[in-house]
DNA sequence: CGGCGGGCTTTGTGATCACATGAGGGGATG
DNA sequence: CATCCCCTCATGTGATCACAAAGCCCGCCG
């Protein structure tokens, strides 16, 4: 019953729940303000209330879950200062996050950058908003793993989480269908070594969308 | 036994117990590496262990505490590269928010900062550690509340609490007794309006201590 | 027809218990 | 004297239960 690897079918009950659960919002598979109960989650995972309350807890801790005074569970509704404060957080954490990236940033990792970024172009062209998130971030998370630099990655998760449901309530109105240019200059900058260039890059591209959001 | 106002002692257990830890932590009350029991809080705070349970899961998942994977818990043991990318963290994040309490910051806001900054003075020169931490830290975030920026703040308390264990082992073997002299010149630059300054010495001061302990 | 009150139901909280597992200690052996 | 092994105890995990409060809906009254 011990946590092995990362991903183990044998890991604690209320860890496959709080992994679920978290992928779940991060892809904004869920809406904004959609309600959730401890027995409810216990009989989907089946599981009882006490590992539902542990990953419950754990996501409210991340922010990824709002938690009234009652104790009820929902997911967040965030205002719009409030998106324009994590879309600010974004851009300063994810624009320090590809500066370190830069230097390590060999052929390998650009080629993989590239085709990711095909599969986003697809998730585009096929109105798949929950798919064009997953790629989106996993595009930002390829590129960001090569920073080093864990805890600073795992706050730019943090903020992905509390976005979730609200990205996916951008997207799914957004009906757009040109492909990610910026995701484009930032592979350009990344190939020429371009700091400033990367820099703007990523700030942009991590901000535009949520801008209109919150517009 | 509804969680009313913030520190309430009608609150759910699990909130106290988790409040109280996460003070100890955060002002270094611990030292890095110390090993902790769900009964043994239970046993402290005269609750069983689901809420000592709960409030410890709610500080993993804030990086306050550490479990092994056999679920035991204690206190982080931070490496080098550590401590520089959370300092860095701080570094990014509290310069923003010094920037943007700046417009907002008035005469009444700096008689406080400068308040509090005596009192700092004072635990220096008593070499009382923890009063130190606590002191700073509420300097810092006094300051930070005039940037309206909440996320941003919690993030800011995140990496404190993350270094709080690192912290204390820093200042108990630093034996200084000057006061802080980058305080002055953070209260210096609000003064002058200087924003250039102000990042530059909340950049200092939030670097220079941390810099010595990697080293 | 709308607002309000009361009772029922759902929900979170916290305690307790059975169980499996991992850590630590003591002894035997080389 | 060091090392390894086994046994015991302590610890985390998850299930279940009793309880209190909050939400909700229905009916009643204005």
């Amino acid at each position: 019953m011990t946590a092995r690897s990362s991903h183990d079918a044998a890991a604690p009950a209320h860890d496959r729940v709080y992994r679920a659960l978290r992928t779940r919002i991060m892809h904004g598979e869920v809406t904004p303000g959609a309600a959730l109960t401890l027995r409810g989650i216990g009989r989907e995972f089946e599981v009882s209330m006490t590992p539902a309350r542990e990953a419950v807890r754990r996501l409210a801790a991340e922010g990824a879950l709002f938690l009234s005074t009652s104790g009820r569970v929902s997911t967040p509704e965030l205002t719009n200062e409030r998106i324009e404060e994590l879309a600010a957080l974004r851009a300063l954490l994810e624009v320090e996050l590809a500066s370190r990236a830069l230097p390590r940033a060999h052929m390998a990792l650009i080629d993989r950058l590239q085709m990711i970024n095909a599969t986003v172009a697809e998730m585009v062209s096929k109105r798949d908003a929950v798919g064009y998130i997953r790629t989106n971030l996993e595009f930002h998370r390829t590129l960001y793993l090569r920073a080093q630099a864990p805890a600073m990655l795992a706050m730019a998760e943090t903020v992905w989480l509390q976005l979730g449901p609200t990205m996916r309530a951008l997207y799914g109105r957004l009906r757009r269908t040109d492909p990610p240019q910026n995701h484009r200059l930032i592979i350009a900058a990344l190939k020429a070594g371009d700091e400033p260039g990367l820099r703007l890059a990523v700030r942009s591209d991590v901000t535009q969308g949520l801008r209109l959001l919150a517009g």
